[in-house]
DNA sequence: ATTTATGATTGTATAATACAACTATAACCC
DNA sequence: GGGTTATAGTTGTATTATACAATCATAAAT
């Protein structure tokens, strides 16, 4: 690998996250994280968190206090698992499947307002090579 | 833009923010805040806050106090502009210098750990597309 | 010379996270 | 079956990065 492509991807990568982190105050809505965390549980949905902990490689405390702040604004439910009595189920509700919908469409349109003018190849290429990255970060 | 690649670089961005905000924790020496600071006063030396902020697109209060973290720890130092009372410059110290090319060979490292088994043409292509999707972010 | 603008700092608030301590329950084991 | 250890989850505390608002001192403008 050139050191001028590893220089560039170091510089900005650096630049980006600074970029977004500080980006997430607009949002009036969903923050990033709950985000992350209504989405895990709308795809593998009635898990505690400790398994989404380890899904989002995430510290248990994290999970916990944001399923909280979920179940608060009745985004999940938080259900007693009948066979553990220690454990608990989170379940998305409909009104945050609605609400999932509605942030998640409103990041796209915001994505795609900053890439009208790429050409298809190179948002093609950006989405495979983000997705690589974070696989290499998750191995890592 | 195919909708596949909008939603791929959409939910990649959110799960790469978490990771690499989180991965933060880990380094002992300069934080990234510290680093990008450091890096545009070894770059356009001889500023005050307030066109540090501009250039780094901060709040000047940020800048204000990492500056001054960087200013305790002897890696910049500050100096009253003669010509304005109100107003200074920073300029990073040999140490300051130093310290940063420490930390950077050191992410270099290990980027280059991450993407030992990339195909080159990929590396190059995840630089330029991450530079250009920072630019998009700038000019939005 | 008074008012207004500007560079910088400081107070306060918020978000996201980790680690450590703790609670309650389950599992193990002899 | 009672004591010990493991596990699911929560809560306390700390840290980092940030913004906005208030303030201070000095400069610029009228």
């Amino acid at each position: 690998m050139s050191n001028q492509s590893l220089e560039t991807i170091e510089l900005e990568l650096a630049i980006l996250i600074r970029r977004l982190t500080t980006a997430t105050a607009d949002n009036r809505n969903l923050d990033r994280a709950s985000y992350l965390l209504l989405r895990q549980l709308s795809d593998s949905g009635q898990v505690g968190v400790k398994t989404l902990a380890r899904e989002l490689q995430l510290d248990v405390s994290t999970v916990s206090r944001q399923a909280a702040a979920l179940d608060q604004k009745k985004l999940v439910e938080k259900i007693k698992d009948p066979t553990d009595g220690r454990a608990f189920f989170y379940n998305i509700t409909d009104y945050g499947q609605q609400e999932l919908e509605i942030y998640r469409t409103a990041r796209l349109t915001s994505i795609e307002r900053l890439l009208h003018d790429w050409p298809d190849e190179d948002a093609e290429s950006f989405g495979r090579l983000l997705k690589q990255f974070n696989q290499a970060l998750r191995e890592r």
